[in-house]
DNA sequence: CTCCTAATAATGCATATACACTATTATCCG
DNA sequence: CGGATAATAGTGTATATGCATTATTAGGAG
């Protein structure tokens, strides 16, 4: 038992930033994945579905690079949303990559979504304040970026 | 195709705050994973030990509380921490709860583990700024808060 | 032109996540 | 005391996540 102490377990789970990123990560999905549920969309499906909307053919690798997922996650993810009809693609294994694009489908409910969209952001945007949304994303953002560059 | 736009789904990738915070929890999660390795340990798992460690007799709903995890997922987390009996627990369905606790094993690994969280953060720190990291925490849980308080 | 290599995609496995639903039980009220 | 109720745990199903590994292929070396 020797250094088991909960006073100062206490104060790491206060102060652990992977814990923080966590359960904020879960909270603000839960709150978009309510908001998107009449469309039958997950808060991940429509990020995945606006970065491949963003990019005329972008390719498998790219995306996984501008959401900072992993490629064998982003695999599976995008056969879910060819398994729906929102997305085709053409080429696959080797090193050309594979090109994706949203079909008519799918741009169809991008475009029904981001009112939807809107209406959560600005929504949070209340609760919180403009301002202090805006430094929190900022803050995630350069936060993601030292993680992916820590080692120890 | 009426209102599709790329030029507009770049900016809403880059506004999207539930993007950004599952972004950041994910690498940050990455990090922390490949930090615990040694240990056989996932960062979720330590976090969990940790709140389980923190407060004597804690039961299921009271973590997954303070943790803002869904009490299902908790308890099949928890369920994966039995089976490596590093929790025990007592109670079960019914009013009374399932109160929670660490094993002997349990609060060694954890004891384990704080060096490696230790150095972690302190890394984390040096990349980011002190001031920084501790900023990100802060909006984060604020911004989780927002995201429980609202709904459209 | 052929072989090698490096980049890429996909799969096996395991954990994490949550909603809808069911099962259990302490407590409260009559 | 006995049934109703509310709080709790667990299960079914589905998505999300990533590491280790395998499969594929374009491009380069010779």
């Amino acid at each position: 038992m020797s250094g088991f102490d909960p006073e100062t377990l206490k104060g790491v789970a206060a102060e652990c930033p992977g814990f923080q990123a966590r359960a904020t990560a879960r909270a603000v999905t839960r709150y978009y994945n309510a908001c998107f549920k009449p469309l039958g969309l997950t808060a991940e499906q429509f990020s995945l579905l606006v970065g491949i909307g963003a990019v005329e053919g972008t390719t498998l690798v790219d995306l996984a690079n501008s959401a900072g997922v992993d490629p064998t996650t982003l695999s599976r993810n995008l056969q879910n949303l060819e398994g729906q009809l929102l997305v085709h693609s053409k080429g696959g294994r080797g090193r050309l990559g594979k090109q994706i694009g949203l079909t008519i489908s799918g741009r169809k409910l991008v475009v029904d979504a981001l009112p939807l969209w809107n209406l959560a952001k600005a929504e949070l945007s209340n609760r919180l304040g403009k301002e202090k949304l805006r430094s929190a994303s900022k803050l995630m953002a350069e936060l993601a970026e030292a993680a992916k560059t820590s080692r120890i």
